[in-house]
DNA sequence: TAACTTGTAACCACTTGAATTACACGTTAA
DNA sequence: TTAACGTGTAATTCAAGTGGTTACAAGTTA
């Protein structure tokens, strides 16, 4: 199970948003750089449209960003691009047996800590923003 | 995308064992408390033998705990279930175009960021063990 | 009007999860 | 020693999600 690259596909278009600030950023442009299809590209600049996170209009070729780049954070996308319904990142079995007491409050028990992982994992990805990334696609390239 | 319920049918497992030590605990009863079929559940005590959590053998009816119940955190079940291999939890998607800034560079950007928040989820599930799940069900009973 | 772009829907191939069935093999007790 | 029971495991099935691809309606611009 890995979360759907859906979230680094976002990442990177946002990246490239900033980095080629001075061009069209057309779906077909985007997604070459992403090495895959426009139809794929166009589906999550969409969700990202819904995010408020790019402006992108029909027939109006590019997409620009909507945001300050310090401004957004890598928990944002990772919403955006609907890879995790809200607090269900854990699968937990339905339906255990009333008639046991582990199966009449496993999930009551297991929730909240679930819950605190969870929360841990997207306060990590708040901390940081696609002005951060950019800043280390830029030294990257510069080191090689 | 969701973590598969293994993790969570995995903790169901060793609390059941803990709370159930005076019983025999075989697939087909721990079965019926999780409400899944017995061949699942000897998969996935399987899965915990080998990460030395239970104790199980061929013919023999019955699993039990191989350490304290203290001495297992969730993370420990995590792992041993198999649901995320070793530093994937995110997926990256592959071969983006390396004529382009952001492709050549983006994955290597990335992938310390995810790492941070995959650590991050790994040390909230860390510290917390069996001991308090069980301890969570318990207490929960009682108010019922 | 023609060329181009976005927004979507539809379809496919592939992978994974979970349920289920089946059966070989180990163990135990009559 | 045989019958009953339990574990280990493989195979099958069904459903869902992901990513790739094609197609096309509708908006925009020259």
């Amino acid at each position: 199970m890995s979360i759907s690259t859906r979230f680094s596909v976002g990442i990177h278009i946002l990246s490239l948003l900033e980095i080629n600030k001075e061009g069209v950023n057309t779906s077909d442009f985007i997604a070459k750089s992403v090495n895959t299809n426009p139809a794929l590209i166009r589906k999550i600049t969409g969700m990202l449209k819904n995010a408020g996170l790019v402006n992108v209009r029909p027939g109006i070729a590019g997409a620009t960003l909507a945001k300050e780049l310090s401004d957004i954070t890598l928990l944002e996308v990772y919403q955006a691009v609907n890879v995790v319904s809200d607090k269900e990142l854990f699968g937990i079995h339905e339906n255990p047996n009333p008639a046991c007491t582990v199966g009449r409050n496993i999930q009551d028990t297991i929730e909240p800590i679930f819950s605190v992982a969870e929360l841990a994992l997207e306060k990590a990805l708040g901390v940081v923003t696609i002005e951060d990334v950019v800043r280390g696609i830029l030294e990257k390239d510069k080191t090689n």
